[in-house]
RNA sequence: GCUCGUGUGGUGUAGCCAGGUCCAUCAUCGCGGGUUUUCAUCCCGCUGACCCGGGUUCGAAUCCCGGCACGAGCACCA
């Protein structure tokens, strides 16, 4: 990762700020890597903060104050040092949303949305710009006390009209909403507040009381940074070094945003949140990617403005570097179908659980009866059985010893076999292969490699293949 | 449209701020080979890139100018 500027005197103090309005998706994943590396690099703070002021657009969701400080937690090995609710700080953006009226770079601005529109276009001052600090203050009470209602009024920062950025002319700082209509999910919240921050102003505010000094987000918050900058210079406040990172794609993922994977988990598509083939934390989790896995996986790609697409391969890659020598060989015969073996076969045989690492012991598999299986795909002319003899076309064996180069192929035995079922997350949709797997008691949870097949993880229901 | 940003091999990434040591780093993918009774792991090797055009300079991936391409912001969303 990058050196960071400006870390001379104090421990830097770094913030992973998310909606909890639903589960974290990959993409959330590297804001936790990144600046919980950073964090952890310079033995720094790494602050949770829910920024959950918008009960109307992207409402926040109760469970994920709950599920989201323990993603954070499984992804790091360790939880946030600080968490901070928004909901939980009203109040003390008030407080800054007065002194910005007392102060004079605030005012109540009572245009529509629309109007506004214009003036931002036209560089032309709106009228409310020039009202007195009792006439402003007047109006904030009227906001809080809802004798205006959502969309009559919001508090806008002043900075100036004629700036060339037009995102950045007098920018809007809170605003109403309804919380009757949608209360937040909170218990203790509910309909407690009429007037809500928008996140450019509440988080501004609160990166500043929390001495958050290294922001790394985005680069869709560019703009962000600089209304913030501006607002800093009002308060008279040092804005925090700002890092930012493009647009990640991954190639078969596509575009997932949290809205359309709950509409698709609503609708039957998915099975839910964890769902292995979603591109969210508890999916990944599901399809056994090691969090150590993802986190080399962000911090090899690094934080550059470059807007980039990677395939899944190179996640993968990173994982089967983790999961690889615990993984314990299986055998999993698709479409099996059962050879006899004729000729002096032996009731059992062993089997090392791992070929690298032969401390893991060995695996018996029964060979009385002495019949096995095999994939159709495998069964023509001779082949031999991985680990014990050469066969021929009528399962004759051959030779014990390895005898040419024949095709050599895994099985196990009718005995110590039993039925079940691959699942492979396809994107569209899972596929299910049954098939025969040696017998064992990993319990679920358990990541194997199935000999020539791939990495797989034990499920209630059998085997779900993570990746070759 | 206006504003901001980014352009290094198939994919990522280092180098760019402080020009030469860069016939450009590392990883991954692909290909080939070795180890291995898995098409896994591990090891070795190969192919492959500085967006384009000017300029400054003895010398430019690095500095300047102009194009082009891509992305983001211009929400009373985060």
């Amino acid at each position: 990762m990058p050196e960071l500027k400006n870390l001379e005197d104090t421990k830097p103090v770094f913030r992973f700020a998310p909606n909890p309005n639903g589960p974290l998706s990959f993409g959330h994943a590297r804001g936790i890597v990144i600046n919980g590396s950073y964090a952890e690099e310079h033995k720094g703070t790494l602050i949770l903060r829910f920024d959950d002021t918008d009960t109307t657009v992207k409402p926040p969701e109760l469970a994920a104050y709950d599920l989201i400080p323990q993603e954070v937690e499984w992804l790091l090995g360790r939880p946030a040092d600080r968490i901070v609710v928004a909901s939980d700080r009203i109040p003390v953006y008030y407080e800054h949303a007065e002194k910005m009226l007392r102060n004079k770079f605030g005012y109540v601005c009572k245009c529509t949305a629309e109007a506004f529109r214009q003036f931002r276009e036209s560089k032309t001052n709106c009228p409310c710009r020039d009202k007195s600090v009792e006439e402003n203050l007047s109006d904030w009470n009227k906001m809080l006390d809802g004798t205006y209602k959502p969309g009559d009024a919001v508090v806008r920062v002043k900075t100036d009209m004629t700036l060339k950025n037009p995102a950045l002319r007098d920018w809007p700082a809170l605003r109403m909403q309804d919380t009757v209509a949608n209360p937040h999910p909170r218990p203790n919240i509910r309909s407690k507040y009429k007037v809500w921050p928008l996140l450019d102003f509440q988080s501004a505010v609160e990166d500043h009381l929390q001495g958050v000094t290294h922001i790394i987000r985005g680069k869709d918050l560019m703009d962000s940074t600089r209304k913030q900058t501006l607002l800093y210079e009002h308060f008279g406040w040092s804005y925090p070094e700002t890092i930012y990172w493009g647009r990640v794609k991954v190639h078969e993922w596509g575009g997932f945003s949290t809205s359309k994977m709950r509409a698709s988990i609503e609708n039957g598509e998915y099975s839910g949140w964890d769902d292995p083939r979603l591109p969210t934390i508890q999916g990944l989790q599901a399809r056994g990617i090691q969090a150590d896995a993802l986190r080399n996986f962000w911090i090899e790609l690094a934080v550059t403005q470059k807007d980039i697409s990677v395939p899944l391969a190179t996640l993968f890659s990173h994982n089967t570097k983790k999961i690889d020598d615990d993984a314990p060989r299986l055998s999993f015969i698709r479409d099996p179908v059962e050879v006899e073996i004729l000729g002096d076969v032996p009731s059992e045989i062993e089997l090392p659980i791992h070929p690298n690492h032969s401390d893991k012991g060995t695996r018996t598999i029964s060979l009385n009866p002495p019949n096995v299986f095999i994939e159709s795909e495998d069964a023509r002319g001779s082949y031999r059985l991985k680990e014990f003899a050469d066969i021929d076309e009528d399962g004759n064996i051959e030779s014990v010893e390895r005898s040419d180069k024949r095709p050599i192929i895994h099985w196990t035995s009718t005995t110590t076999s039993e039925h079940s079922t691959l699942l492979i997350p396809n994107q569209e949709e899972i596929e299910y292969i049954s098939g025969r797997v040696e017998s064992n008691d990993y319990s679920a949870g358990t990541i194997v490699q199935l000999e020539r097949i791939g990495y797989a993880i034990v499920t209630n229901e059998g085997f779900l293949l993570m990746h070759e």
